[in-house]
RNA sequence: GGGUCGGUACUCAAGCGGUCAACGAGGGCAGACUGUAAAUCUGCUGGCAUCAGCCUACGUGGGUUCAAAUCCCUCCCGGCCCA
């Protein structure tokens, strides 16, 4: 999933993502519910209307939001209440109004609110974090089921979210009390938010393993392309990340490292990152990969995109999220005939 | 010709006896970003270095002082004012 937070893919327009293949992009229930707000979405008839984007959308619930705004608020049973980063109003958030905002916005599918923690917390704060998520998703279906008919869009999946930090038998009772109330897909969350690389592993590929593989299984937040191709290994089948959108705003771009088949997938350095307003590449007359086929790297050079981003052209930006989108988006077309084809 | 203000590192610009190799900004160089408060953030930016230090530096050349980018004198260059 390409990420568009506040209903745009930061830099491209919905043309952009149809070129490059985008399959499906995510949302933000936090905020889109702080601006435009949840009526505004109502009235603009949700958010695929809005922004013109006919393909899937998933939201997340506002939860990370909790973790990384973390702050700005204060959790209770019952919700959270944010100040909000715009302008300090209080802004609360219940599991109820995290899908009433989502069934607004009317993405395809909703994502419960839970609770994410930095991954060095105590582990009973880890599981007091991990039960209140199994007790939010509960009041997200059941809220859901009582109010179907105010959804934008018809049958709304909902997705659990796996939460027990770096602690395994958390991980295990947090995919049973989440199994129990039978949602549509479950995801992994609370990974990749500063564990170590080890721990992250571990911890995915032992709770992959314990969630219902009948079901989607959605990584969260992750991530590098190569966790990602490690991810797939384990049984997940769906990710979002800020990488490849952010990196290109920041200059730093994935080249892959050859032609790009599964095989090249294998390989430990199947790509590699250049931050292209190095010096090193001010002369060069070559384009920024090879074996890319975004407009950047069809239609200029090294040199022009790190004249681009030397100049802080607006367009710098722009042809740097394609091109990182389509490397990710490349990444996981091949990924899937690497599957198919039983190399990956 | 007289008066006056000023000349600081790539640029702009602080400092006005010791804590100054010299604030800050820009520029330059490099790095970071993982369910996006992010066109953001961080480090370095005189030379040498065995990373302890050493050397050369605040227009020029002298001087005062234990000590000068800072005080005094000479000269050079620039702005402004008066002739």
């Amino acid at each position: 999933m390409t990420i568009a937070t506040k209903g745009a893919v930061k830099s491209l327009d919905v043309s952009d993502l149809e070129r490059n293949r985008v399959p499906i992009i995510l949302s933000n229930t936090y905020h889109l519910l702080v601006r435009p707000g949840l009526e505004a979405m109502r009235r603009r008839g949700g958010l695929h209307k809005f922004m013109g984007w006919d393909g899937p959308m998933l939201t997340d619930s506002g939860g990370y939001q909790v973790f990384s705004l973390g702050k700005m608020r204060k959790i209770t049973e019952q919700s959270v209440t944010f100040r909000s980063h715009i302008d300090g109003a209080i802004v609360e958030l219940s599991p109820e109004q995290s899908i009433e905002m989502q069934q607004a916005i009317g993405s395809d599918i909703m994502m419960q609110m839970d609770v994410v923690l930095a991954p060095d917390v105590p582990r009973i704060i880890a599981r007091d974090a991990m039960e209140q998520s199994i007790r939010w998703a509960k009041r997200c279906k059941d809220y859901l089921n009582l109010n179907r008919e105010q959804s934008m869009t018809k049958d709304q999946k909902l997705f659990g979210i796996v939460q027990g930090g770096i602690h395994e038998d958390l991980r295990a009772m947090s995919v049973k009390g989440l199994t129990d109330l039978e949602l549509d897909g479950y995801a992994i969350g609370g990974l990749s938010v500063g564990e170590n690389p080890e721990d992250n592993l571990r911890v995915a590929a032992y709770t992959a393993d314990l969630m219902p593989s009948d079901k989607v299984r959605y990584f969260m937040g992750g991530g590098k392309p190569e966790e990602i191709v490690a991810y797939v290994k384990m049984g997940i089948d769906m990710f979002d990340c800020v990488i490849p959108t952010r990196h290109a705003r920041h200059g730093s771009l994935f080249v892959w490292g050859g032609e790009v088949t599964p095989e090249l997938l294998n390989e430990p350095d199947f790509y590699k990152k250049i931050i292209i307003q190095n010096a090193e590449f001010e002369d060069s007359d070559e384009p920024v990969d090879p074996n890319c086929d975004c407009t950047l790297c069809t239609n200029h050079s090294k040199a022009y995109i790190h004249h681009l981003f030397d100049m802080k052209e607006p367009l710098a930006e722009r042809l740097a999220t394609e091109h990182n989108v389509r490397f990710y988006m490349k990444l996981m077309e091949t990924i899937r005939e690497g599957v198919e084809n039983d190399v990956i």
